[in-house]
DNA sequence: CTGGCGTGTCAACACCTGTTGGCCTACGAT
DNA sequence: ATCGTAGGCCAACAGGTGTTGACACGCCAG
């Protein structure tokens, strides 16, 4: 018998977690163009063409480089009050804890499949915890697409373009500014 | 003689804005490496070697492709409560009407030049705005860098990412819910 | 009329891209 | 010990990129 167990540990299985990191790095510091195989295969000191072994080619690549879990917290058994600060705080550590979100920023602007994938990660990991907390459920997608814009446009002034100011803020102060608009936005009655 | 009057109209004119135009659509559309220099030509009905003949290189089209008053509206004429819904509702406009905007935001994303004319434009335009109705003039930069991550934020949900819900929000709606934050982030006290 | 210059085209260059197939090596089950 | 196979490298392909230089047309000044 040549069969193993599903989840036995294979001997290609350090190459393609080097591969992936790599991937993410590139994608996160180069966007999806300038991203290339070839630069990938060197960070992760293998042959360009193990990538596309492992993964077929460079869309799946991407796909597999951009699965992640934003991990927001459930915010049902929190005061009130602090919904806003929390989110704020929890989404400014993830992206300066996991390329992976800045690499799905980085090449959602240029590329319909990473476009797509932002989509789904907001509307499915952020809508549930937006509809948890807003007066009516059936603004949830609504809200949640607010506090993204937000989020999204911190993320993209302090990580992404660097807007001095906005690299320079202490983090404190970020959270500060923006937990009132984020609270605002999930619970506030509609303006 | 030969020579002209600086302003003569030359026979050329035309075609420079023609290959502007479709650099500019295709920057917007397509972000700095997929906007190739053969498509831009393409769309102008010209020769790719007239745009290095008038623009030197792709970096030099870019460059000329993206230039942009913002017109930000004087502020400080106005009853100081609709500051921020003026703004928000003057940013959506501006947005929908020019093609740069989307450009800068496509192409500073993954460019650096792109990233530092972002930088430049929101600094240089709506820095003095905000220094002229923030409360102490020294935290204008920061105030500003808030506003810039709020509007970048919903352009790129709304016109880039397209995110099903903030697209299909009603323009009215973006102002009511956007207009407070803007509001607070330029005229509030520090939290 | 005639020459020069502005305008434009064509073909080519050197390079880089994603992707493919063949070949070699060495591990691990038999 | 051996033999299949998984893991890995190399060389090449077809296509696309920014960029360049040589060449042709036609307008306008002299």
């Amino acid at each position: 018998m040549t069969t193993k167990a599903p989840g036995a540990p294979r001997r290609s299985d350090a190459t393609k977690a080097a591969i992936l990191e790599a991937a993410r790095e590139r994608f996160a510091a180069d966007g999806y163009e300038r991203a290339t195989i070839r630069a990938i295969a060197r960070d992760a000191n293998i042959d360009p063409s193990m990538v596309m072994r492992y993964y077929g080619n460079k869309e799946g690549l991407f796909a597999a480089a951009s699965v992640i879990d934003l991990r927001v917290p459930e915010l049902g058994a929190l005061p009130g009050k602090h919904i806003g600060a929390v989110l704020v705080a929890h989404f400014l550590d993830r992206w300066e804890q996991d390329d992976v979100l800045t690499g799905l920023l980085r090449v959602g602007v240029t590329n319909d499949a990473g476009a797509e994938r932002m989509r789904a990660v907001f509307a499915e990991q952020l809508g549930p915890i937006a509809a948890g907390v807003c007066p009516v459920p059936a603004e949830a997608p609504r809200r949640a697409a607010l506090v993204a814009s937000q989020i999204l446009g911190m993320a993209l002034a302090r990580y992404v373009l660097r807007v001095a100011p906005a690299v320079s803020m202490p983090r404190d102060e970020v959270i500060a500014w923006l937990a009132p608009t984020v609270q605002r936005y999930l619970t506030a009655e509609q303006p």
